[in-house]
RNA sequence: GCGCCCGUAGCUCAACCGGAUAGAGCACCGGCCUUCUAAGCCGGCGGUUGUGGGUUCGAGUCCCGCCGGGCGCGCCA
C-alpha cells in the first residue's frame, strides 16, 4: 500500500516536471507514511514541503498542483491538503478488503517480499568462545541475531547463520589448564590453582567426564576422554568439544540453529591468515616498527595504528578476524551482519580498516554491525548477579528453564538492541495479563477457540463467501483491525532495513490489542451468514498475521492457552 | 583525558532514515464475566523528551556545550 502510494506521488512529480511547474532536476527524498490520527487519513506525504523550494512556491500551492497531477486510483477515496502542506490520503475500504484477501491467498507468505532477490546475507552472532556456558548476554545475542536472520529471510535474502569461535587461543589454554587442575583434584582458591583459571563448577564436570573416558561430539569433531591428567592437548580438545556441545544444546533449546560453525584455527590451518597478511603488506598498508608489524588503520579512520604481528611472531586477535570477514566476502555474502556485545565495539574500527586495506572492493559499510547493550536480570525486585553454577553469571539455560523459551525470546527481542535491558524474571514468568508474550499468543489462540466453537455448534465457515462480503465489515473495530493488518508488510520491511527486530514484537502487541478489542466489542458467530463468514474471514486473517509475525520472533503460536 | 552507545510518564519501553496534538504496558483509580477463553476489554490519572544553545517551514530525532549512566581505549582476547 505504502509503496504504491509512493509510486503515485512519483508519477505526479514527473508530470509536474513535464509541465515545468517543477524544474527538471527537482527531486527529494520525500516519504509516504502512516498518519498518527485518523483525521489525517491513512497515509500522508511531505513531498510538497520538501519540493516547495525547487518550485519557488509555497508548500500548499505545490501540494495543490501535486494533487491535481496525481493519477486516478480506485484505492484512494479522498485526498486532502492539510497543515503546512501535507498531502493526506484516505483509502477506500476496498483497499483494505483487498489486503485481507491477500492475507488469505498468501497465508504464510504474507508480508514477505523479494527485495533481497535471492542474494546471500551472512548473519554472525553469539560467537561465544567455548570456555563456559552461554549467559543471558549471549541469549540476547542469540535472540537478536536469529530474529534478524528470520527477518532478512522474509525479505528475500538467502541467509546463512554463522557462529565463529576460537578453539586454540589463550583463553582456550586457560580452559585446558582449569580442567587439568580440576582433574588433579584442585579447587579454586587452592595454592596451585592457575591464576587465570575458570572457576565455575562446570569445569569439574568436564574434568570428571574426561577422567571417566567419556566421548563427546560437537560441530563434527569427536573426542574421547584420554583419562590422562598430564595430556594437556587431549584435555583441550575434550574440553572444547564438551563446552561446544553444551552451548549447542542450549541454543537448540532456545530454537536457534546455525548453518556454519567457523573455527578460528581453520583460518591458520588453511593459510587464510597468512594470505590476508600478505595482501595487506602487498598493498602497502603496513610497516615494521619495534620488531612488530603494524597496520596503518589510521588511514581508514582509526585513531591509532594497530599491531598485527607482535614481536614474538604471533598475530594479534583482530588479524584472524579480518581474515574471517574476508572469507565471508569471498563466499559471496552481499550483506554481512555481525552481531556483538557493545563491549566489543572498540575492535570494529580496526577490522573495518583491515578490510578496506585489502583493496578488494569491500564497501565501507560492510559488514554491518549490530551491537547490543548489557542485560541486567532482576528477580524479586533485586538484581541477580551470581549463578553459582556458572561462576559469575545468569546462564541462558537458567532462563529457559525458569521462564520458558517463548517468554525469554520475546523479552530479549522486544527492546532496541542499543538500549540496556532489564530482564525481570518475575514478569517474564508471570502467567498473567502483565506478560506481553501471553497477550499475543492468547490473541492467536483466541481465534482458534472461536473456530472450535464454530465447529461445536455445527456451523461451517464459508471462506469464499466471507471474502466476498468484506464490505459488511464497517464498524470501527473492524476498520482498525484491517488497518493494523495492512501494516505488517511495512513492518517486515522496516525491521530488515534498520536491522531492528524489536519492531516486530512491538507491532504484534498492537495487532493483538486490535483483535482483543474487536473480540470484546462484537460477536463473530452471528446468524447472518454473510456477516459471520466475513468476520471469521477477518479474524482468521489476523490469526495468520499473528502466526507469521510470531514465527519471525521464533515464538510459538499456540492453538489454545 | 579520548571515542562509541544511551537519557522520553513513578517503573519498563515505543515513536516508521526531520513531520501534524510524543504513544503503549506495568503501577494507581473507576467500570465490564448468564456471552465465541476475564491470560481479556473500556475509561481516568500521569510529560518543559536530562540541560543550555544552534540549524529550518517544522527537532524526542540533526549539530555544539554541559550533566548523568554504560562500554571501550594493550605487542590481552
Amino acid at each position: 500500500m505504502k509503496d504504491s502510494l509512493h509510486q503515485l506521488v512519483l508519477q505526479a512529480i514527473a508530470r509536474l516536471r513535464e509541465q515545468a511547474v517543477l524544474p527538471a532536476d527537482a527531486a527529494a527524498a520525500f516519504v509516504v507514511e502512516r498518519t498518527r490520527s485518523a483525521e489525517h487519513g491513512d497515509f500522508a506525504t511531505n513531498a510538497a514541503l520538501l519540493l516547495a523550494k525547487h518550485a519557488r512556491t509555497n508548500p500548499r500551492a505545490l501540494a495543490q498542483a501535486l494533487v491535481a497531477a496525481l493519477p486516478q486510483n480506485p484505492q484512494i477515496a479522498k485526498v486532502e491538503i492539510a497543515g503546512p502542506g501535507f498531502i493526506n490520503f484516505f483509502l477506500a475500504a476496498a483497499a483494505y478488503h483487498g489486503e485481507v484477501r491477500r492475507i488469505h491467498a498468501d497465508a504464510a507468505k504474507y508480508g514477505r517480499n523479494a527485495s533481497g532477490a535471492g542474494r546471500t546475507a551472512g548473519v554472525e552472532f553469539v560467537s561465544a568462545n567455548p570456555t563456559g556456558p552461554l549467559h543471558v548476554g549471549h541469549g540476547r545475542a542469540a535472540a537478536i541475531g536469529d530474529c534478524i536472520a528470520r527477518v532478512l529471510d522474509a525479505n528475500g535474502w538467502v541467509v546463512k547463520r554463522e557462529f565463529y569461535y576460537n578453539d586454540a587461543g589463550v583463553q582456550i589454554g586457560n580452559l585446558a589448564l582449569s580442567v587439568q587442575a580440576r582433574a588433579r583434584g584442585l579447587k579454586p582458591g587452592d595454592a596451585d590453582w592457575p591464576t587465570d583459571a575458570y572457576n565455575g563448577d562446570y569445569i569439574a564436570d568436564v574434568a570428571q567426564a574426561y577422567l571417566a573416558g567419556a566421548s563427546v561430539e560437537a560441530d563434527g569433531h569427536a573426542f574421547v576422554g584420554a583419562k590422562d591428567a598430564n595430556d594437556l592437548d587431549a584435555i583441550r580438545g575434550f574440553a572444547v568439544a564438551w563446552l561446544r556441545r553444551e552451548q549447542n544444546a542450549d541454543l537448540a533449546a532456545f530454537g536457534v540453529a546455525f548453518d556454519v560453525y567457523f573455527l578460528e584455527s581453520s583460518l591458520y590451518a588453511d593459510g587464510k591468515v597468512d594470505e590476508t597478511v600478505r595482501e595487506l603488506v602487498g598493498h602497502g598498508h603496513t610497516y615494521e616498527e619495534g620488531g612488530a608489524l603494524w597496520l596503518k588503520t589510521t588511514d581508514f579512520g582509526d585513531d591509532k595504528d594497530r599491531v598485527m604481528r607482535k614481536s614474538d611472531g604471533t598475530f594479534t586477535y583482530f588479524v584472524p578476524d579480518v581474515a574471517y570477514h574476508r572469507s565471508k566476502w569471498q563466499r559471496g555474502y552481499v550483506r554481512a551482519i555481525t552481531e556483538l556485545g557493545s563491549d566489543h565495539h572498540g575492535s570494529l574500527a580496526r577490522v573495518k580498516a583491515g578490510l578496506q586495506a585489502l583493496d578488494c572492493g569491500i564497501p565501507k559499510d560492510w559488514p554491518e554491525y549490530v551491537l547490543h547493550q548489557m542485560v541486567t536480570v532482576m528477580r524479586g525486585g533485586e538484581e541477580v548477579k551470581l549463578s553459582k553454577r556458572a561462576g559469575s553469571y545468569v546462564t541462558l539455560r537458567d532462563l529457559i528453564d525458569e521462564v520458558g523459551r517463548d517468554a525469554t525470546r520475546y523479552f530479549l527481542i522486544a527492546r532496541k538492541a542499543d538500549s540496556q535491558l532489564v530482564f525481570d524474571i518475575d514478569l517474564a514468568r508471570s502467567q498473567s495479563n502483565d506478560n506481553p508474550v501471553y497477550y499475543i499468543q492468547y490473541a492467536h489462540a483466541r481465534v482458534a477457540s472461536v473456530l472450535r466453537q464454530l465447529d461445536e455448534r455445527g456451523i461451517a465457515w464459508n471462506r469464499d463467501n466471507g471474502l466476498a462480503h468484506l464490505a459488511r465489515l464497517d464498524n470501527e473495530h473492524e476498520s482498525a483491525l484491517m488497518t493494523q493488518l495492512s501494516r505488517y508488510p511495512e513492518i517486515v520491511e522496516a525491521a530488515a532495513s534498520s536491522l531492528e527486530p524489536h519492531l516486530i514484537a512491538q507491532y504484534l502487541r498492537e495487532l493483538a490489542n486490535a483483535l482483543h478489542a474487536y473480540y470484546h466489542a462484537h460477536q463473530f458467530i452471528v446468524d447472518d451468514a454473510d456477516l459471520r463468514d466475513a468476520r471469521i474471514g477477518l479474524i482468521v486473517a489476523a490469526q495468520q498475521v499473528l502466526r507469521n509475525g510470531l514465527d519471525l520472533l521464533g515464538v510459538w503460536a499456540p492453538e489454545s492457552m
